[in-house]
DNA sequence: TCAACATATTGATTTAAATCAATCAAAATT
DNA sequence: AATTTTGATTGATTTAAATCAATATGTTGA
């Protein structure tokens, strides 16, 4: 079967917009002209959304699954700027800009993603003020995140950084603990801006001293104060 | 005198309109509102203009001058995310969020900062659509500059930081070459993410090279295409 | 089931960059 | 002018983290 099914994963787009508490600031008329060109594709894990550099034609919204967002730096080197939970919106970082992607995105399991026609899109911030203001406060939003990263990243050493990504995980992302990680070591790496290799030993030390317990797949955070403090430490 | 005059390093609030796209979008009613509220502050060198966790109560545009925005990281360490010149906006990052501010901006000279109510402000972005439309487009470029100096930080080594900084002040602060630096070597190593004693060191790899000429508070790029592959290359 | 491949782990070594410690130069203050 | 203070520079040493190299574990496909 070709994959060109509309709403299967989620149970339609007015279900949807219940979800997410920017488009359910649209009236009748703006969610019509929305809904009109959406559609949504499905992927397995791996797989690229949209790839940095590339038109930006579509704000995205997660349906099911997990999606990476992630800059395309040096020497193949990537850095995993935020992971992307259901219902949450991506892309449009060009938006009224120059409508380019500044990121890549891949899907980190099997997720299922809704298109969004930007230029109705557009329209929407235009006529919409509440809209506008949601949309910015979006954008803001994962800004000020960004820029929490960005002093974490360049500031604090292995062991904060590897505290941050666990607790980030559990907290924010999988909202469970233990947790089933569906990132690679590799992704770890790129989350933290560490070599595979050291956050591995990273890794391994906080299982020795009984921070953490590994089990397959699953990390279970087993003291959640002590792990904080060697975030806050640094 | 007591400092609190208005309008004297710029031709009034009319002509900053004029050379500011964003407020060149108002109509005479919501340039009015604006003009309102407005007011100027000068400043002297180092002195801090807004501080990182207040409430962001103002957006601001530079009249004169240039001013350093930087996060406050840990153990009092800084990082300088951008440098702003005359007729540029900044502040405003928590807006339609939680309207705090998530940065610290500094002035770096003498400087005159016009002060526009953060309500006046939100209320253009409601009754005008070009001018929402403009300011997203204002966050969205910031944004994407923040993207790039992260990776840039992150994946680069000491001297192509080194150059990446070089090459910011001539071609994008001071637009001049040779250019008279009014940053301290500290500033620069908050620039780099670099110790103050390794930024120092990269300088003079470089004028002991024949990369740069420095003379007394000037710098001058010697040869450009030569920083511009070392800040390429990391 | 077994090869072929990819991913994860561990250890040894190297390297980039920070820190520590002086010295030097330039302002600012008395 | 002499003194204090601040910022800039240089050198020696330490340290954090990357890289290199080898092995182990797991996954896929013939």
């Amino acid at each position: 079967m070709i994959n060109f099914k509309r709403s299967v994963n989620c149970g339609g787009c007015n279900d949807c917009n219940m979800k997410s508490p920017l488009f359910s600031l649209l009236n009748e008329e703006e969610l019509a002209l929305v809904n009109k060109d959406r559609f949504e594709v499905s992927y397995r894990p791996g797989e690229m959304i949209f790839k940095q550099g590339t038109a930006s034609t579509h704000i995205l919204m997660l349906t099911s699954g997990l999606v990476k967002l992630y800059l395309e730096g040096y020497n193949g080197k990537n850095l995993i700027l935020k992971v992307v939970k259901p219902h949450q919106m991506f892309g449009g970082r060009g938006l009224f800009y120059d409508n380019r992607n500044y990121y890549t995105a891949a899907s980190l399991d099997n997720t299922t993603v809704c298109f969004v026609n930007v230029e109705n899109f557009k329209k929407c911030v235009r006529t919409n003020p509440d809209f506008a203001e949601k949309f910015i406060e979006h954008l803001n939003r994962t800004s000020v995140y960004i820029l929490s990263r960005f002093v974490d990243l360049t500031q604090k050493q292995m062991p904060g950084r590897v505290a941050d990504a666990l607790l980030y995980l559990a907290n924010d992302i999988y909202e469970s603990n233990p947790f089933k990680v569906t990132l690679s070591r590799q992704d770890f790496a790129e989350m933290t801006s560490l070599s595979k290799e050291s956050f591995i030993r990273i890794l391994k030390e906080f299982k020795d001293e009984g921070l953490i317990v590994m089990n397959g797949d699953f990390i279970e955070i087993a003291k959640m104060d002590a792990l904080k403090k060697i975030s806050q430490v640094g």
